[in-house]
DNA sequence: TATTGTTATACTCTATAACTATA
DNA sequence: TATAGTTATAGAGTATAACAATA
C-alpha cells in the first residue's frame, strides 16, 4: 500500500501526461477534429467494434461516437457495416486510407517519442507500459462506492450472450489483456 | 531505442490515463466546473505562482488561467496577491480552504487509488512516478522541428531576472525536478 | 418492454484576437 | 515598444434527454 505522498506524487505525474498527448495531438501532420482519431487506433488494436463497443473503450457516451464515426467516414477513414444478427447495430471497421492514417499517426508519434526516449532502454519504456496497463486494469475493477451511482463494476458484462461478433466473423475483440471499459452513465443504465 | 510496436503500446497506454483521471475528477465530493481545480494541486506542489506560471505549468493559455482562478476566488480557494515588484502581475496563493479543499481531493484521490493500488509494492508505484517523471522530462526536452513552429523549447527561460519571486518571499517554485511548462502559442511570444 | 444508435440541445473547456494597464 | 493580464468571441468536445428503429 502506498503513502498519500506517493499517491499524491502518482497522480501529478498521471496529469502531466495529459499535456503531453494533447502537444502529441495538436501536432499531428492532419487537419480537421482531432477527437476522433483515437478511434482509430482502438479500431486496429481491437478489429471491428460496434459503436457502443467503442463508446465504453473510450469512455464517452454514445452519442459523441454517433459523431466521430461520421467524422471518420466522411473522410474516409471508417466504414459501418450492418451487424447481420441485430439490425440495430453497426460495425465499425478500419478503410485502407484509415489504416494507412493510423499508420501515419503511429510513424509521427515516434518519431517524437524516439527522441524523448532516446536514452531509454527497451525495459524501460516496456516496464512502463507494464505499469499503467496494470493501473487501468486495477483502476477498472475498483468497486462501487455507495453515493456514487455513476461507478465501474468489475467484470466482463459487455458479452450478452455466446457466438461471434457478427457472422462467423473475427472472436470477439475482448479477450483479456485489452483495456477494459470506463462505462459512462449511459452505458451503465443499460447494464444494472 | 525503443521498437515502433513499442512505441505504439505506450502510447496507447498513455491515452488510457485521460479516462482514468476524467473519471477520478467526475467523482469529486465537489461541485461546478472541475477544469480549475488541478492549479490547486500546482499552487500546493510550487507555492505562489503568477497567472503567466500557472498557465505555462498547465499548458493551458493565460486567458484560460484568467478564468479558472477568477472561479476559484469565488470559491474562496484562491486569492491573488499584487506583485509589488511588478504592477501589471499577480500572484495567485492557496487560502486556508483552497488548503483544506486540496486535502480533500488527495483524500479522495487516495481512496480510489488505495483500491487500485492495493496489490502494489511501494517499488512499484514510485517506479511509475519516476517513469513518467522522466518521460515528462524527455519530453519537454524534445528539439523544435522545422515546420511546427509552436514547440517547446529546452532550458529555464522563465524566470528573467535574479532575485526571488516578489520582495523577500519563497524561493522560485522552479528548483528541478519540478515539472517543465509545455507553451502554448501565446506563452511562445514572450520567448521568441 | 428493452436496447442500439441518432438527433437536438446545452454545457464545459479551450484558443484567438483585441484590449487595458503597467513597465 | 513590450509585457501581464483581461475580455469578447468562437470553436472543439462532451453529456443529457428525447427520439426512431429493432429486438
Amino acid at each position: 500500500m502506498a503513502s498519500e505522498a506517493d499517491c499524491e506524487e502518482l497522480l501529478a505525474r498521471l496529469g502531466e501526461v495529459v499535456p503531453m498527448l494533447k502537444a502529441l495531438k495538436r501536432d499531428l501532420p492532419f487537419t480537421g477534429p482531432r477527437a476522433g482519431l483515437g478511434l482509430l487506433a482502438v479500431l486496429r488494436r481491437q478489429g471491428d467494434l460496434r459503436m457502443g463497443e467503442l463508446a465504453e473503450c473510450s469512455g464517452v457516451d454514445q452519442s459523441v461516437i454517433t459523431r466521430h464515426v461520421a467524422d471518420l467516414q466522411e473522410r474516409g477513414w471508417a466504414e459501418r457495416v450492418p451487424n447481420p444478427r441485430d439490425g440495430r447495430s453497426w460495425y465499425v471497421r478500419l478503410t485502407a486510407d484509415g489504416e494507412r492514417v493510423i499508420d501515419e499517426m503511429a510513424a509521427h508519434a515516434r518519431r517524437v517519442l524516439a527522441v524523448t526516449l532516446d536514452d531509454w532502454t527497451d525495459q524501460d519504456v516496456t516496464e512502463l507500459s507494464r505499469l499503467l496497463a496494470r493501473l487501468r486494469a486495477g483502476f477498472d475493477a475498483r468497486p462501487v462506492r455507495p453515493g456514487h451511482p455513476h461507478h465501474d463494476r468489475p467484470g466482463h458484462p459487455r458479452r450478452d450472450g455466446p457466438g461471434h461478433p457478427y457472422l462467423d466473423g473475427p472472436a470477439p475483440p475482448d479477450e483479456d489483456g485489452s483495456p477494459r471499459p470506463l462505462r459512462t452513465s449511459q452505458t451503465l443504465k443499460g447494464i444494472r
